[in-house]
Parts: structure tokens; C-alpha cells; sequence
DNA sequence: ATTTTAATGCAACTAAGTTGCAAATATATA
DNA sequence: TATATATTTGCAACTTAGTTGCATTAAAAT
């Protein structure tokens, strides 16, 4: 179930989101808001804004969880997915508008598919 | 460092992995030498396989970590990879023999990147 | 304005993995 | 073979990310 009412945490959350077109992770979310939200809101918002396709999550180094804004990204099931790409430096999380396709399986059926490409940003560089 | 002796709780370890072809999660293996090793054993025993290149390890559903043999697959660093499988219904792990390639990132240099696929396996098709 | 229902904060919990340290076990040396 | 040395192990305690139950607060509906 997504979101139902518009709240103060809601706007803090996805004002949040504004401000950069970054993807940003779960931790640092809750660091940032710590004066303003609790962190057991902040799943929580999160998980409902992924519901209502507002927000894609996925799996960053260490298995850290991230949400990013979908810009026009599909909500359908699909194999061909955007991955996503780590500076193994400054730990920036973007992104990336490329599809990596993802061949037929022999006797298996693939249902989703997860990319993570780590390396060096521009900044980094 | 890698392994330097041979050890009972090396032998059960390796056993373990020689008894099947799949992937086994760190905390599948905990449970089940839970009788012969301690968890701290478990953990450390499989980093240093990995520093060996005898096993590699990747992140599953939820971010859960997983290892399996290296069977012949490249250990120097590379952007082509071999993707994991995981079962949607029955959980289990495998690693799949083709590549996916990535593509040349503007801006950025790819390191490594790690792909993981989620479907049915063909016990549960 | 009052009622209803959803959202929030808090504290306590879970699960995966890590760390420090003393005791046990391999291996090297005599 | 016995002893010394260095690595490995088990244990308990800890860390970190995320979850749950429940009483309180705040939207929205009436």
C-alpha cells in the first residue's frame, strides 16, 4: 500500500530527493534527517514511495540499500534493466540511462536482473 | 593472507563445497557446521579461500553474501563478468557460464561490476 | 467539531557480519 | 620426538542495517 496522506515527513523525504539527482542510500538518508525524522518513518516512506513508482531501489556496495528518483524508467517487469554505478572512491551512486541486455537463459526464466558497475566517477578521476 | 595451514575445519569447509556445484551463502554454511565450526571460523576460513581465488563471493537477494568454486572463471580484474542466478521460489544460487559485457561508460571508468539475475530455475519452472 | 483512519516516534528486537583475546592446534626447529 | 613459535579457533561481546509492536499524533472524512 503507497502513499494515502500528504505528511510533513513526506515532504522532507522527497524534497530530500530534490535537491540532487543522486541516488541516496537508506543509511545516509536517515543521517541527514535525523532531527527532522525517525528512521523507522524513513523505511517506511520509502517503501511506499517505491510502491507507488516513485522511487527504485536496488543494492549498492555491501549490500547497502539505495533509492533513486525513476526518471521515465519502466515499472514493468523487464530483463533489460538501467544499472547502476558506485564510485569506488567518493561513493556516489548514479544511474546509469544505458540498458544492459540480458541474454535468454537456457532452462531458466529470468524475471528481473540487477547490474552494479563500480569504478571511478568524473570526479574521481 | 590466504590459508596457510591445513586444518580440520579447512577440510569441513572445502568438503562442504565439494559436495554440490551451487552457490552456498555464508549463513546457509553457518547453519549447517554449526555442530563442527563457530561462526567466526566459517566467516574467516571463506575470506581467505577467497584471497586464494579458490572461491569468489557475491551479493544475493537482500544483499546476503554467497560464495562458490571458481571454476576456471578469469580472477584477474575485468569489466566482463559472469552473472549469478538466484531462485525466486527455491533460493538456490548459481553461477551462470556466459558474459555479460559492459559497454564503455562515458565520463567514467568501469572497474568491476557485478550482475545478478533473478528467476526460475528449472526444478521450479 | 468530532470521528475515523493513517502516519509517526520510540524502544526493543533481529540478522548478518566483525573484533579482541585467550586457548588450542599446526608446523618448524632442535 | 620434544619443544618452541606462530597460526587458527572458539567464545562473547559488539556493530550495523533494517524491522516490529504499540501507544500517540496528525490527516482527512463526516
Amino acid at each position: 500500500m503507497g502513499i494515502l496522506r500528504k505528511t510533513q515527513s513526506l515532504a522532507v523525504m522527497l524534497a530530500e530527493f530534490d535537491k540532487s539527482s543522486h541516488a541516496i542510500s537508506a543509511i545516509d538518508l536517515i543521517r541527514r534527517l535525523s532531527n527532522k525524522l525517525n528512521k523507522t518513518t524513513v523505511y517506511r516512506i520509502l517503501d511506499k514511495l517505491e510502491d507507488d513508482g516513485l522511487l527504485h531501489s536496488f543494492l549498492g556496495k555491501n549490500g547497502i540499500k539505495w533509492y533513486a528518483k525513476c526518471n521515465g524508467c519502466s515499472k514493468t517487469a523487464h530483463t533489460d534493466v538501467h544499472p547502476h554505478f558506485q564510485c569506488i572512491d567518493c561513493g556516489q551512486v548514479d544511474c546509469l540511462a544505458i540498458q544492459i541486455p540480458i541474454p535468454e537463459l537456457p532452462n531458466r526464466t529470468a524475471l528481473m536482473s540487477s547490474v552494479l558497475i563500480q569504478g571511478k566517477c568524473q570526479n574521481c578521476l
